[in-house]
DNA sequence: TATGGTGATGTAAGTGCTTACATAAAAAGT
DNA sequence: ACTTTTTATGTAAGCACTTACATCACCATA
């Protein structure tokens, strides 16, 4: 069943009915009804090979994010899938955390199906460029389409990034911390993405500006699993700190678990704020002061300036966005 | 930069270029290198639209999954993403939670991209003929593609199912609650998807096998969030229960939070049972009883299906695969 | 030397669609 | 009634590739 079969059923040329298929204005009301009962009745869609070939689109986005099972990146993935699909688009979904060559790979990939354009979630790609392996391949990405950035942020031709502002959001929450008299705040951090920089960077700013020195120590790389994290903290008996503060909700649950089980009062004797506000930050007893930076906004804003652009407007380059500090049991503040 | 550029940069036919391309025997070791430099020189790839319309293949395959900010799901697709991807295989993801229009454009769409195989995850399609509206549209999709359902059950040809056994988990699980003396199990469950029908009938089998009378006012039917489970626990005061059995561990810290807020022991005053073995099943205190699915079994299996299917080999058409309990704090066995 | 076989390469016919351009028919203006 | 404009439809040329079939050169065998 193709476009000769529909054309001939319907006593038209091939021309009308693509032009019906295309929403064209330049076909007469009787035709076109005529057209599309001969398409209903013999089930006919059209191959969208042959389409992209003359079109050079498929009406599909490309959403990169390093772990779909992360429930951060689901949500997002979730709602710009939702998103995309109103405007009429799919999702080809590529998940990036499985080391440098299947990244690349994944780009290339990307690239060739024709996408119309990139998002990149929760990047791990981002960062200077220096720190930045994968940065080459975005670039070269942004040769052919417009790529987006939620929390990631590289400058470039065709580069669009929507970010939270992490540092900011960092720094007012541990500097709230150190002003309710903590002094020695645990960072806890389980990746190097553009984020979590930012974050750290929050985080050592607050401290400078309180006159309290920055200790190593006290940065702690770690998974994002609330066991791990548990178990990290029960055995370091060493370390001293009166507040932890976790780049995700789940380490901080961690950290409230490790508090539990040592009888330690939060609080009081253990302040705890975590990030992303998930459901993990309502979980726990008690439940997490979190700092919600609004992936909901940040993915809506993303998807409007794509399709702007898409439409040939002219979009914003950064768009920075102001997160909320989610005030629950875990501070004194 | 196509097909023809490189061979005249190299000198051949678009044949040969062609034949490089796929890798066919037919070149001669000289000609294959000459054109292959030629093409890694002008950073040359297929158009894959040109291609597909050939070959009618476009190595990607279908993923429909009710709600990826499920973690549950979440993890399903980046299971099956990584492995899809090792093969050389790209994923189109939609999720279908968003109303039955869209869930019948959703299919239709996937089925004109020309998509490989599709794998319905987690699934509110399956259940009786009867109950399920959009079988329809799944066996529509079987006749050009085959259709592989992870927890889901539809007979019919070109469908396959990978499914874990909810049902004989449930009652297991039930049974010993009830021969640890429990007699008012309250069921908590947030959809009517098959897996959700399977687990309710094991739960009644379980109460009938131990003379138990099955009462319509212990099957509640809520959201799968935490806070909403919790409040709606606290708010029904008249239901008596002793013990909860939760179709999803998020429910199940939702009762859990409920029990620590009226300040009754888990698990003497209520014990509780999860379901999925999630990382919400220990991040709250006491830690979660709950029954692992295995996700990660269920979605190998499906991938190791298809591909064996998509080579032409033979492979069943329903593979049950057995729960496990995974005992911790909420339960006294 | 003629004959057939073999491996390498080229030619050309699809593949299903879009769209610029051409044409025809109808409507409007004179 | 006759030209001009508008609207509806058709024709045909791409789009970038695959592949069956044709061709050719070359070598081995008779």
């Amino acid at each position: 069943m193709n476009i000769y079969d529909i054309a001939e059923l319907a006593g038209v040329s091939i021309a009308t009915v693509s032009r019906v298929v295309n929403g064209s204005p330049r076909v007469s009301e009787k035709t076109k009804r005529r057209v599309l009962s001969v398409m209903e009745e013999n089930n006919y869609t059209p191959n969208v090979f042959a389409r992209g070939l003359g079109l050079d689109s498929m009406q599909t986005i490309g959403i990169i994010c390093p772990d779909v099972a992360d429930v951060y990146m689901a949500s997002a993935v979730a709602i710009l899938e939702r998103r995309l699909k109103d405007y009429g688009y799919d999702c080809i979904l590529y998940c990036s955390s499985h080391g440098q060559e299947k990244k690349e790979k994944a780009l290339e990939l990307i690239i060739k199906k024709r996408i119309d354009a990139l998002v990149l979630v929760g990047s791990t790609y981002a960062g200077r460029s220096s720190e930045c392996e994968s940065a080459d391949y975005i670039r070269r990405a942004t040769e052919t389409i417009p790529v987006f950035l939620i929390n990631g942020r590289i400058s470039g031709n065709n580069i669009y990034c929507v970010y939270s502002k992490d540092e900011e959001a960092v720094h007012d929450a541990v500097s709230k911390l150190v002003e309710s008299g903590r002094q020695r705040v645990l960072f806890l951090t389980d990746s190097r993405s553009y984020s979590a920089v930012q974050k750290m960077e929050g985080y050592e700013r607050a401290l400078r500006e309180h006159g309290i020195p920055i200790r190593g120590e006290l940065k702690l790389h770690t998974k994002n699993q609330i066991h791990y994290v548990r178990d990290i903290l029960l055995s370091t008996r060493t370390l001293k700190y009166d507040s932890v503060f976790a780049t995700d909700d789940v380490m901080a649950v961690g950290a409230v678990k490790y508090a539990n089980a040592k009888g330690l009062k939060i609080p009081e004797e253990l302040s705890i704020i975590g990030y992303n506000n998930s459901e993990y930050s309502v979980c726990c007893e008690p439940e997490l002061t979190t700092i919600d930076n609004t992936v909901e906004r940040l993915c809506n804003i993303t998807i409007d300036n794509m399709m702007k652009l898409l439409k040939g407007e002219k979009v914003p380059e950064e768009v920075p966005v102001e997160c909320v500090l989610v005030k629950r049991c875990t501070t004194d503040f």
